[in-house]
Parts: structure tokens; C-alpha cells; sequence
RNA sequence: GCCGGCGUAGCUCAGUGGUUAGAGCAGGUUCUUCAUAAGGACAAGGUCGGAAGUUCGAUCCUUCCCGUCGGCACCA
């Protein structure tokens, strides 16, 4: 049986959960479950980005220790996993002892292959922030943004570096031929334009002072701790048994596709395949980048108070209304935004007046009818060879869309569908008695449980409400229409 | 500043060097009742960002301009 291994993003725990990890969690999952479908044995892993000094600085700001505070977020992206029916595998921790081993054999990997060195780091550092700022980072009076009015100290720090340099040609050849491919072509083309440049080493641990002791140490070297990125990714590798269980690992790596947002393109298309080179081990196939929301039309910011809170859209409007909203809303490689009028209009226009309405009206045809039966719903092909014909159209374009990450398209291609289906109640008017009544009825009823089936990755919960109800008759409405705002 | 994407009906977008530029949603008229005041049909709606150029002919090619978004390395 063939493996399909993917992960999303490691979600950053120093706050909670938004609407863009929501729109990222929904993709990986659809791509996920489509491959289930299909037959392969599939490994869905998230997890959780722990080690970052920035978590320590939100712990101590909410006076709690620091690994409780990361728990207790990495906890909240799990339930919101769980609320959007996304299935993880596994939730890898970056604190959990197993993948501090694992990086750590990552990191020997890369020393053995001569591709890390020491070198002192001299940069502006602010003391408030404790981190390192590049000039073109500072306000024009070339102070931080966060603490304006204080002056940025010289500090030289000794540090551990990759030669990222070395691998420079090698990676522009690799994306080329997309034996990394990254989805869409835009990001390929923004990732190989940086890669012509000369490429400089990255510096890739901390003092343990500047990482305020948190974090994984250094191999042989306890004064210091590997960098977060260096870390994090390799989180992808400890959750499937790196340096743990080499047959679990041998099993899953490398990983079919990683989902990531187009602000960490460069550490997954550039750092990651480079550190994995460097340890002679197999890359990653695809890199898939989605985009950004906004919301009403502006930056999602804590400032302007626009957050969405990813739990109340589920509650209030269902997990299945959420899930179609922001895979046929937003464009799966670009940039979309997000606003409840928005969402509004397209459930009633998409969910409750198209999809529900029409399961609804068939189910009650069919059960008014004397000459059907529920029960003969599931033919082999249609009646009318229209029908049959939309239906092998609409699975191809869907097949196609999924393959390429066009959730969008596929669900316009179901729609299609939906609206032939409404047309073709129109023009045969199989409520009245007639010689092709059965006929008619029977070819809406085996198009329906086609619907449910293309539906499955999107919405597995309507596609197996809907297939009940083609069984069982007739039960609650799936989307009850909303009063619009 | 440099590089790249985008700018098409009220909204979201598709599209092609050549007769009347398309879809969905919203709005209009109308038909229908199996259905969630749902569905169907029809009509309306665009000087295809602006200017110049190439061409027999450009929304689609070139140049410039305007607007907008993104990339230009240690911020995840």
C-alpha cells in the first residue's frame, strides 16, 4: 500500500489559534483524506513550535512557567483541529524529550558532514526585545518599533553556523526540475530568484543567555542552544521516528507534502532541503504555499481588534459551513479574505439554497413517489446518459483540481453539478406521475450519492449525512437557511 | 530603489491576436411548487486601469504612467 505523508505548518504556541491556521488545517486535511480515499495509508502530523524565545517572553509576560504556557497553547490548536474534524496523526511537541534527542542526531548529521563552524555574529541588539535587528528593521532614528527611544546596543556573540552556501546550486537544481516542487509557481519563481543570489551562512544556535536557557543544547556544546528553525523543522522528521525508531521513520520519510503560509517559504524551501542535504537524507516532494487572510479587508492585527476566533465561527455556524467557506472562498495559493457578510451570502447562496435545498427536495420525490425506492439509489450508472456524463466530467475536473491543490475549483466543479441537478428537476418535473418518473428520480438519487462521495474530502460530515438520508429518508435539514445580516 | 504578480459587469473572478468579452453572487422581470420564501427561464449590466505604439485588426503583444499586492536572508 502506498504512504502519504503530510504535515502542516508547526504552529508558533505563543498565542492562540487564528482563522489562518484554521484555513490551513482545513487544506492539509482535505489533501489528507482525499489520498485516504484512495487507498493509501496516509500520516497527518502537526505540531507544536516550542523552543522559540518568544514563547518564554509570553510566558513570563502571562507569569506563568514556560512549559505550561506552551501546554496550554498547544493544547488550544488541538481542539481546534478537533473542532474542524482535522485529523492528526501525530502532534509533535517541540519540548518533548524524544525530539530532543531527535535533533540532536540531526545536528551531529550535519557537524560529521563538516557543514557547521563557529564564527562570532556582531549585530544591533535590543536589550528590550533581546533579540538581534538588521538596520533596514529600525525606525529612522535606528531604534526598534517596540521601543522607541532606546538605544540599540553592539554585541558580538559567538555562534554555530550552517554552510548554507555549499548547497546553493544543488537546491536551484532541484527546484527546477521540481524534484522539490513548490505549489504555486510564483513562490518556485520568488524561491529560485533569492537562490541566485550569493548565499550566506546562517547562524544556527544562541547563547544560552540570549535563549534565556529554553530550548534544545547544543551537541558537546551545553553554553549554547540550536537555533528555533534549525529545531522546529525538524520536528517533520521527529514526529515520524528520526533518531528514534528508524523503521517507523524509514516507513513515512520524506514527506509527500508540507502546507506551510507564504511568510516561511524560504526556511522550507531554501534552510530545510539544505540542512537535509547536508545529513544525507531524502527531501521533502512538494511545498505547498498557501496565502494570508485578511479580515473585512484588513490585516487580521490584535490591534484593530479583527481577530476571528476560528472556535465561535464553528459553533455558531457548524463545522462543515466553515470548512466550505474557506476552501471555495479563499484561493487556495493566494491571498483571501474573510468577513461574516461574505460568509453569509455564500452559505445561503452555496449551502442552504443549493446543496441542502436540493437533497431535500429529492429525498421527499423519491419517498412521494410509489414507484422508487430509497433503497435503489445506488446504480452503477445513470438512466440518462447526460447525467452520466456531467457526473464522469465533474470527477475528472474534481481529481484534477485536488491533485493540484485547487480546492476552490474542485468544489465549483461539484456545484455544477448541483445546478444541473436542479435544472434537470425542472425540466423533467419528477413530481408528477409520468412513464419516466422512476427513471428520472433514480438518476437524481445516484447523482446525489456522486455529490456525497466528491464531497467526502471537503465535507465529511454532510457526505455522510447526505448519504444517510439517501438511505434513511428524509431527516433535518443539512444547512438551514440563515437571516441574512 | 530593484524584481515580479495583479488591475475585466455592483461584488468575487474566468478568458482569447480577429465575428455580438464569459461564469457565480447580488439586483430586475417572469414561470413553477417536489424543495430550506428554495428552483428554472429571460433580460439588464463592462470605452476589459490610463496613454502611446506594433498590426489589416488588441482586452489579450511592446513601452511608459497610475493604482494595488508580494519578494529583495536570520522576524517567526
Amino acid at each position: 500500500m502506498a504512504k502519504f505523508y503530510i504535515t502542516t505548518a508547526i504552529p508558533y504556541v505563543n498565542s492562540v489559534p487564528h482563522a489562518g491556521h484554521l484555513l490551513e488545517f482545513v487544506q492539509t486535511d482535505v489533501i489528507a483524506r482525499s489520498h485516504r480515499l484512495k487507498g493509501e495509508e496516509v500520516l497527518l502530523l502537526s505540531g507544536g513550535d516550542e523552543n522559540a524565545l518568544k514563547n518564554v517572553q509570553a510566558a513570563e509576560q502571562a507569569g506563568i512557567p514556560v512549559q505550561e504556557f506552551v501546554d496550554r497553547n498547544a493544547q488550544l490548536f488541538l481542539d481546534l483541529a478537533k473542532n474542524l474534524n482535522v485529523q492528526f496523526d501525530v502532534f509533535q511537541k517541540g519540548s518533548s524529550p524524544e525530539h530532543h534527542l531527535s535533533i540532536q542526531k540531526f545536528w551531529e548529521l550535519c557537524d560529521k558532514a563538516g557543514d557547521i563552524y563557529k564564527k562570532s555574529y556582531e549585530g544591533l541588539y535590543c536589550v528590550g526585545c533581546e533579540t538581534f535587528y538588521t538596520p533596514d528593521e529600525l525606525n529612522e532614528n535606528q531604534e526598534c518599533f517596540e521601543h522607541p527611544g532606546r538605544k540599540l546596543e553592539t554585541v558580538a556573540e559567538e555562534n554555530y553556523f550552517f554552510k548554507l552556501s555549499k548547497y546553493q546550486e544543488k537546491l536551484v537544481g532541484l527546484i527546477e526540475k521540481d524534484e522539490l516542487r513548490i505549489v504555486p509557481i510564483t513562490r518556485k519563481n520568488e524561491v529560485l530568484a533569492f537562490l541566485k543570489n550569493s548565499l550566506q551562512d546562517i547562524s544556527i544556535s544562541r547563547t544560552n543567555e540570549r535563549a534565556k536557557n529554553w530550548g534544545v543544547s547544543v551537541p558537546g556544546d551545553n553554553s549554547q542552544k540550536i537555533y528555533v528553525w534549525l529545531e522546529a523543522l525538524n520536528i517533520y522528521q521527529s514526529g515520524v521516528g528520526f533518531g528514534l525508531d528508524e523503521e517507523k521513520y524509514k516507513k513515512w520519510w520524506p514527506a509527500d507534502v508540507h502546507v506551510i503560509g507564504k511568510g516561511i517559504t524560504r526556511f522550507h524551501a531554501v534552510y530545510w532541503p539544505a540542512f537535509l542535504l547536508s545529513a544525507g537524507l531524502p527531501l521533502p516532494k512538494t511545498l505547498f504555499v498557501h496565502g494570508y487572510l485578511t479580515i473585512d479587508g484588513q490585516k487580521m492585527s490584535k490591534t484593530l481588534g479583527n481577530v476571528i476566533d476560528p472556535f465561535e465561527l464553528v459553533k455558531k455556524y457548524g463545522v462543515d459551513a466553515v470548512r466550505y467557506f474557506f476552501l471555495r472562498e479563499i484561493p487556495s495559493t493566494g491571498d483571501g479574505d474573510f468577513s461574516y457578510e461574505k460568509f453569509e451570502t455564500r452559505y445561503n447562496a452555496d449551502l442552504a439554497s443549493g446543496l441542502g435545498n436540493l437533497v431535500s427536495r429529492v429525498v421527499t420525490m423519491a419517498q412521494n413517489s410509489a414507484n422508487t425506492s430509497l433503497l435503489r439509489s445506488s446504480g452503477v450508472s445513470a438512466n440518462n446518459l447526460e447525467i452520466q456524463h456531467i457526473i464522469e466530467s465533474v470527477n475528472k475536473e474534481c481529481a484534477e483540481a485536488l491533485e493540484e491543490f485547487r480546492f476552490n475549483e474542485a468544489l465549483e466543479s461539484i456545484w455544477r453539478l448541483i445546478q444541473f441537478c436542479d435544472r434537470y428537476i425542472e425540466q423533467k418535473r419528477p413530481w408528477e406521475e409520468s412513464a419516466e418518473q422512476r427513471e428520472v428520480i433514480e438518476d437524481l438519487l445516484f447523482a446525489l450519492s456522486h455529490i456525497a462521495k466528491l464531497l467526502q474530502p471537503f465535507l465529511p460530515e454532510t457526505a455522510e449525512k447526505i448519504t444517510e438520508q439517501l438511505k434513511e429518508g428524509k431527516g433535518e435539514s443539512l444547512f438551514p437557511r440563515l437571516r441574512q445580516v
